[in-house]
DNA sequence: AATTCGTTAGACCGGTCGGTCTATTTGACC
DNA sequence: GGTCAAATAGACCGACCGGTCTAACGAATT
């Protein structure tokens, strides 16, 4: 079972990357085709609903990707305060590492597409949920009273803090929240 | 003095509706020009710089606007748990009215711009700076001791929660963080 | 070797994008 | 009333958008 990866994957992955720095309406198919080194054939052999279907299958990655390094992170973290701060620290490193390129994989094309297009919004709603959910199981074992209550605050407060990190190209506001809200959890 | 509304006035007020709503790259000039009932040779009499130029504009406006609703907001609260109360109420009833078709008129094309368009992500950054000016003073007034970091909480807490209540049309996330905040503030 | 079908390949389409250009109209001032 | 610059008007442009379509490939099956 070695991985051998498909095309489809490929795409997939390639949609997500780039749709994480630019949003949704900045990628066009021609730029996601280039760089996957992919005929336009072949998306729409394994994406029959086209830009749509892929978009949704990239945010159904990302979401994933991140929900999973919230499990991480609440696995090494011995109370609710680290693992909050834990969180900040995973939100910048991405912001650091693209040199806020990227922030957010859902918040931009949540915002895009929140009016016009119900599947994608639909997307987002998703991941966002499944965020929430593995942060609220975390600080519910590590004795949390309201974990649903505090993963939603910490969720916003951490996806408002990237939004605005990004336009300074600055972090500490994200380092900040993270650091407030652990404060008073 | 009376209010004679030139187009180019005009041209901006449509501009920041629309963006408000569906985004920066989800609005084409087209759109605009037909709602503010103007021909292409206007938009670029007055705006030399073309879309981005406009869209400079229409990010002042909005951050204008939302900031004068701040000082409201702030005259009228004794503490600040009713002032951080007050603007989220501020936030879901920019939500409701529209349906959750516009959330913040900055969030949008700060997220979509940030990596490519300097100029815009720039506005949006004052914009937000404005606000968390705004806001601070306020804070201070009623007696915080940290205000301009609370402020950049409330703030980053409001931007979050406001998209991930678009995504769910639903405007309780928003209510939550805003009691939340004024519970440790 | 022939057949088959999931996959790859890319030319092609109409529509829309942001932007340019040249006319015409308007209105303040001489 | 004539002049001139500001403002209005919209035809037009090349580039790119997302999407369709047909042809060829390639590996398994017969």
């Amino acid at each position: 079972m070695t991985e051998e990866k498909t095309t489809r994957d490929a795409l997939i992955e390639t949609a997500a990357f780039l749709f994480h720095r630019r949003g949704y309406h900045g990628v066009g198919l021609s730029e996601i085709l280039t760089l996957a080194k992919a005929p336009k054939g072949v998306l729409y052999h394994h994406f029959p609903g086209g830009k749509t279907e892929l978009a949704e299958a990239a945010i159904a990655l990302s979401a994933d990707v991140f929900a999973r390094q919230i499990d991480e992170a609440g696995r090494k973290c011995r109370s609710r305060a680290r693992f909050i701060e834990a969180l900040g620290d995973l939100t910048i490193e991405d912001l650091r590492k693209t040199k806020f390129q990227a922030g957010c994989p859902l918040a931009t094309i949540a915002l895009e597409t929140a009016p016009n297009d119900e599947r994608l919004s639909a997307a987002c709603r998703r991941g966002f949920d499944l965020w929430i959910d593995k942060i609220a199981i975390h600080l519910k074992r590590l004795g949390a009273e309201r974990p649903r209550a505090d993963a939603e605050l910490i969720l916003s407060s951490l996806e408002g803090a990237m939004a605005i990190a990004r336009t300074r190209k600055e972090a500490k506001i994200v380092k900040q929240a993270a650091r407030s809200l652990s404060h008073l959890a």
